[in-house]
DNA sequence: AGAGCTGCCATTTTT
DNA sequence: TGGCAGCTCT
């Protein structure tokens, strides 16, 4: 019992209120992962069994977190709760329970470029301007539309059906039928508003298309999750039976949706309600996404007998930080009444920075790293710097470059975006689902082999005229020999993948495939930087498959020794680049506001307070999109321990031309009596540049940046064939190493290496592709 | 098939 | 300004 000890007695009461609903209201720092931890070792102690627990978080980095922690209060039962995002839960029981919805197990998980370009095909073919009608506008509409639950039939309802027509209806459909012509007629207003009113065809075709390409996107996930509960009863209540206990992070980033599935889990005839959610309203910043803080309030109606936590005492930020923050949010005009306080004094005044332009801007942020770094002996990783928009990284990159100071960009391409990452993975997903037209067209000539744009286009008229998948109607294609002979070549490639693909690990069978596909040799005599690095890649996805395969973790309540393809793929679809950041390099993090949430720094830098940037030009508008931007800028100021500076710039390059900026209107909503005043000037600035040293390397990569101490300019990589038993080796991602064994032979020769600091497994690097130098 | 040009467009984005 | 999609030209 002795982890209750260190809990306060408001954590202490949300832990052990086990029985019921509970809301748990927890301010920043007011450690709240914490509570959901102790929670769930509390859950397991009083004998509930750890394969009843579901745990559902928004991130990939906060299930592993949550996983980590309970592991270390309960030891491995731990491993058996149900712990993960959303989408991945709900992924993993789809894939069980598919064929109910009519859906293979197998099915493809379409990322938002899939969904793009399906978009685009559907646009085109149905012939809508597609000025008018642009897939991203498009996308988002159908995300918000899946998100609060309306079909297509329902958002078309008022252009397809009239009162009257309603009336005709048996009685008991009439009221529900005039609810969805509500909605329907808002909807379509809205859209003829933006010029077009037809989004709903589109929207249809394009369910109609993810259905027959056996594809779920982002969104389906959680509403064919949906659909399972509610048009399957049984199904429904075996895991209302089986999810006995449910806790939920970040409610307040939740959307209908989601709400609309844990209601149907825990809220039903015989339940114990025993369900738990965390959140924080002033933290909200996903509206645009589609979350609702509506889903808090609901709460409170739809469970009755809720007990409700406020978390009140900040243990991460010093008083002016703390306190500014209550005043800012204070703007709001709806929130629930908390006041967040810290005993850790006052601490640092809040530092301003005002410059005359971006490049001084970061400038003076870099100079005033030195200064924190010499004066408070912080290191990189304990400093931040954050900007509303992903473009203002640019100049601060610069500076710091400059400045010799490593760090590192979160967000920007993911590892898994990159075009040869996504080829390689698209042959895999048409192996395991040959209805993936997505990935078909993607791949069907590339590397090119004569099937050229117009025979394509030809395939999918004919795929889309007789409702069949792409690969279906391949066979059926009447061309002229020449097309006819390339399709087969391809066609029998694909198969011949498919046989392989029976036997053998999904490391072996991607090899095999990038082998074959000529994707290998392909990027073999691209002999640019560029290609150097895509080869990398490939080569880091190869070893990412492999690791995989080897990897034999425990996951929820199953072992999962099923290391097959499918099981690949369904898993790297919900990676995201935040997954791949290594938290332990030592570099000063730079990101936008909305990916800081959730961590902490000592000395945060918040960039860019200018009005028409943060609160953004887009926002200001309207009250509530004042209010999430408002909420924006309270997270970005409690990300900050000890020291906290705001920094602004009287112009702007905005498009192209300069422009004068005012100050952002959240600079006067704090009290000047936390500020340390105005640094006008330049600032004095100790020399530590030689006393600091950088790892000089550009805009790292998520997951691929080399770790510190490695010299890329004098890197050696050594040939294949001399990388021996018993060597030491260094490996650009993965540092120094000892070789334990050679397998194979020519270009299939592995070598399995154990690389230093790493507690994971010796980990198997093909060598025809990796570049290791030898150290002795 | 690929180079090179033009013209469009610019938030945030856990999955 | 710069990144890109989509076009034309070879």
């Amino acid at each position: 019992m002795s982890y209750l000890d260190s809990l306060n007695d408001r954590q202490r009461a949300a832990v052990t209120a086990t029985d019921g609903p509970v809301l748990v209201v927890a301010g920043p720092g007011s450690g709240k992962t914490r509570v959901l931890t102790y929670r769930i070792a509390y859950l397991i102690e009083q004998g509930a069994p750890p394969a009843e627990i579901l745990s559902l978080t928004f991130t990939n980095k906060a299930a592993r977190e949550m996983k980590e922690r309970i592991a270390k209060v309960i030891g491995d039962r731990g491993q058996r709760v149900w712990a993960g995002t959303f989408h991945s839960i709900f992924a993993r029981i789809l894939r069980s329970e598919a064929e109910k919805l009519g859906y293979p197990s197998n099915f493809s998980i379409y990322d938002t470029d899939d969904a793009k370009s399906l978009l685009r095909t559907v646009i085109k073919e149905m012939s809508f301007d597609k000025d008018a009608y642009h897939e991203n506008a498009i996308l988002t509409r159908i995300s918000s539309a899946k998100s609060n639950l309306i079909t297509p039939k329902i958002y078309g309802l008022s252009l397809e059906m009239t009162d009257a027509q309603i009336a005709g209806l048996p009685y008991e459909r009439q009221a529900r039928m005039r609810q969805y012509l509500d909605v329907s007629t808002k909807l379509i207003a809205q859209d003829t508003t933006t010029r077009r009113p037809f989004i709903y065809k589109i929207y249809s075709e394009y369910v109609k298309r993810c259905r027959q390409a056996g594809a779920m996107d982002f969104d389906d996930l959680l509403y064919q999750f949906y659909t399972l509960l509610s048009e399957h009863p049984a199904v429904c209540k075996k895991y209302q039976e089986k999810f006995k206990y449910i806790l939920v992070d970040e409610f307040q980033d939740t959307n209908q949706l989601q709400y609309a599935i844990l209601r149907k889990l825990s809220d039903y005839a015989g339940s114990l309600h025993n369900i738990c959610v965390v959140g924080d309203d002033a933290q909200s910043i996903y509206a645009f996404r589609g979350a609702t803080i509506d889903n808090i309030l609901d709460f409170e109606r739809d469970f009755k007998q809720l007990r409700t936590f406020k978390l009140e005492q900040n243990y991460r930020s010093t008083g002016h930080i703390v306190n500014a923050a209550n005043e800012v949010i204070l703007n709001n005009r709806k929130q629930i009444q908390k006041s967040i306080w810290t005993d850790r004094g006052e601490g640092q005044l809040i530092a301003a920075i005002k410059s005359n332009n971006d490049q001084e801007e970061a400038k003076r942020v870099v100079d005033s790293i030195f200064e924190h770094k010499n004066r408070h002996h912080l290191a990189n990783k304990e400093i931040a710097i954050l900007y509303r928009t992903n473009a203002q990284s640019r100049a601060f990159e610069e500076a710091l470059r400059r400045a010799n100071l490593p760090y590192r960009v979160y967000g920007g391409t993911s590892f898994y975006d990159r075009k040869e990452v996504k080829d390689v993975l698209a042959y895999l997903r048409l192996v395991v689902n040959q209805r993936d037209d997505e990935a078909l067209k993607r791949v069907i000539n590339y590397p090119t082999r004569g099937i050229g744009d117009a025979t394509i286009g030809k395939i999918a008229m004919l795929a889309n005229s007789l409702n069949k998948s792409m690969w279906e109607t391949l066979r059926e294609y009447p061309g002229t020999p020449r097309e006819r002979t390339a399709i087969t070549g391809f066609a029998l490639l694909i198969e011949n993948f498919i046989q392989r693909a029976q036997r053998g690990s999904a490391h072996e069978i991607a090899l095999y495939v990038v082998k074959q596909s000529q994707l290998l040799d392909k990027l073999k005599h691209d002999t640019t930087i560029e290609g150097l690095g895509r080869m990398e890649h490939v080569n880091a996805l190869l070893n990412a498959i492999a690791e995989f395969c080897d990897d034999d973790e425990v996951q929820d309540d199953l072992i999962i020794l099923d290391k097959t393809l499918p099981t690949y793929l369904q898993n790297i679809a919900l990676v995201t680049n935040a997954d791949l950041n290594d938290p332990q390099a030592d570099v000063i993090t730079l990101m936008s506001v909305h990916s800081a949430k959730g961590l902490e720094y000592k000395s945060v830098f918040v960039t860019g307070m200018e009005e028409d940037l943060f609160p953004s030009l887009m926002a200001k508008d309207t009250p509530q999109g004042l209010d999430e931007e408002r909420r924006l800028f309270y997270v970005a100021i409690t990300r900050a321990e000890l020291f906290l500076t705001l920094s602004f710039s009287a112009t702007r390059y905005r498009f192209g031309a300069l422009q004068h900026t005012a100050p952002s209107r959240f600079l006067n909503e704090i009290n000047p009596k936390h500020f340390d005043g105005f640094k006008e000037k330049e600032a004095a600035v100790s020399d530590g540049r030689s006393r600091v040293t950088g790892m000089g390397i550009g805009r790292a990569q998520p997951g691929l940046a080399p770790p510190l101490g490695i010299d890329l300019a004098n890197f050696k990589p050594a040939a294949p064939s001399t990388i021996l038993l018993g060597l030491r080796v260094l490996h650009q991602r993965f540092g120094e190493g000892e070789v334990l064994g050679v397998e194979g032979t020519g270009s299939g020769r592995v070598a399995t290496i154990r690389f230093k600091g790493a507690e994971n497994a010796p980990k198997k690097i093909m060598l025809n592709y990796a570049k290791l130098q030898i150290l002795n």
